[in-house]
DNA sequence: TAGGCCATCTGGTCCT
DNA sequence: AGGACCAGATGGCCTA
């Protein structure tokens, strides 16, 4: 996707403007319960468990709780594989049955868990949180999220440096002096930290080879 | 109306 | 055997 291959210094607002603006009046339209996206449309939405969220105590979907809408699906189905269905031949459809209802239910909670989690996530990634902008999707979510580490970890590998410079005359530290790394250790591979800018003419440049946006001598125009 | 996004169902695969 | 995970299919809702 083109914006990840831009990891421009923009990037993460771009992205953020390009996914969050496209559909303004979302929220308002559909209105916040909607947008939270449970709605279940293909059974109708009238499963307790599906249709609002879900008490973390209130795992106990079961089969039993299954819509009529349903059961009609199933049926159908079934009907359209055949007698004896694809599954386990062995099994008697009653007993068959149920055993795919609980799937069903398994599946179901676990997909409600991912969208916890990326619920949660939205909580924390910097984007307009409003009822009148539409919630991120969950592809722009990660894509946001994604973006906004690389930019967290970019703002502290620069404040590290800063911190370098600004002790550099006890000398050189040895762990900033090295390569900069990332909050995971990883080699920082960000493709906007040092190629157009030029030397430093101060001593920031010569000691991280990178020249830094805090720096006033790397930000001068020759 | 087409396209995007989503929830759900389903069968397959892997792991415990 | 049962559960977790995954991907494909299906159908509904919404926006441009």
């Amino acid at each position: 996707m083109a914006e990840l291959k831009s990891l421009s210094g923009d990037a993460y607002l771009e992205l953020s403007h390009g996914y969050a603006a496209a559909g303004l009046a979302y929220g308002a339209a559909r209105g916040p319960e909607a947008a939270r996206g449970y709605g279940m449309p293909c059974t109708g939405g009238d499963l307790p468990a599906a249709s609002a969220p879900r008490a973390p105590a209130a795992a106990a979907e079961s089969s039993g709780e299954q819509s009529g809408d349903e059961d009609d699906a199933f049926e159908r189905r079934r009907r359209r594989r055949g007698p004896g269905g694809a599954a386990d031949g062995r099994r008697r459809p009653r007993e068959q049955r149920s055993l795919r209802l609980s799937i069903n239910a398994r599946e179901r909670r676990r997909m409600h868990d991912l969208n916890d989690a990326l619920d949660g996530l939205r909580a924390v990634i910097p984007y307009a949180h409003s009822p009148s902008v539409r919630k991120l999707s969950k592809i722009a979510t990660l894509l946001l999220a994604k973006n906004y580490i690389l930019m967290q970890a970019q703002a502290l590998d620069e404040m590290r440096r800063l911190v370098a410079y600004l002790n550099h005359g006890q000398g050189l530290a040895a762990p900033v002096a090295a390569a900069p790394l990332t909050p995971f250790g990883q080699a920082a591979v960000y493709p906007f930290s040092a190629s157009a800018a030029l030397p430093c003419p101060d001593k920031c440049a010569a000691f991280s080879g990178t020249p830094s946006a805090l720096c006033k001598h790397c930000n001068e125009k020759p």
